[in-house]
DNA sequence: AACACAAACGCAAGTTACTTGCAATTAATT
DNA sequence: AATTAATTGCAAGTAACTTGCGTTTGTGTT
């Protein structure tokens, strides 16, 4: 008897092509459980069961090449992922802490139509990513 | 006799309370010279006299922490930096070959109080980093 | 011009974040 | 149930830095 979400996430991978694994199971559920983009190795140090770490990155490149997970990067020194299938968003980052909170609304993309006019080199924008860096009240408060 | 563009560099440095040895001039000077934002290791392989790596790497995080080059993410395995002193702008990566071009005009300041307004948890936005990615004309032929 | 001192340097060793090779296992198709 | 290609664990390897330390060198001061 498998719940909703096991179910859910099964025919995730199934349509993207790829095996309903363990591995791929664990750690995209990790994911998608997590309230904020997270690395590589929260996902080894957070999950349940056991996972090689060379296992979870090979499962964690295989997500993003099959558009599940995105990549986001926070400047940090390691590449963060979230759950693609989540309303458009940007994130501010505290360059003190670390802490990370969610922008809504982007309008970018008409932006998208734009730059391809005036560029002479390239032909299609696939997606952007657009990050603030500031401190937060904690942070600033500090100084 | 040394050039305007030595003298050039050798004040901001001492404007920015760093000292004008031959590592901070030389690599600041490549920085300057380059047209796309470049990694430490292109520093290290491109300069003319022997700098060591681990030398390259602190200069470059001190001329990052003086605000003399600002580092960009341009989701290949390493950092990329950039003369500070340019107008701001972002940046249009290839997906296939990692091609670089500028992208101008860029009025996000004005979002950042838009942001501060809607946040609870932060109280400055210091700077953002755009980037968006696509397929240059070479490799979206290639397919 | 010489002195003092903190900052910068080179070298070697260490660390972090992955990546790769390979044999054993396993999910999905037949 | 058999087949097969993808996945996994383990071990070894690599790329990109980072750190410790003794020596050298800019810079402000005498």
């Amino acid at each position: 008897m498998k719940s909703d979400q096991e179910n859910q996430l099964y025919s995730l991978l199934r349509k993207a092509g790829m095996k309903a694994t363990p591995g791929h199971l664990t750690i995209l559920s990790f994911i998608q459980k997590s309230k904020k983009p997270i690395s590589s190795q929260d996902i080894i140090n957070g999950i349940d069961r056991h996972l090689d770490p060379a296992t979870v990155y090979r499962c964690v490149t295989k997500l993003k090449e099959n558009g599940i997970i995105r990549q986001i990067d926070l400047r940090q020194n390691n590449a963060h992922y979230e759950f693609f299938d989540m309303a458009h968003h940007h994130h501010i980052i505290c360059t003190g802490c670390g802490r990370i909170e969610d922008i809504e609304d982007c309008n970018l993309e008409t932006v998208h139509q734009q730059i391809l006019g005036q560029t002479k080199g390239f032909t299609q924008i696939k997606h952007h990513s657009l990050e603030f860096y500031g401190l937060c009240k904690k942070c600033n408060s500090k100084n």
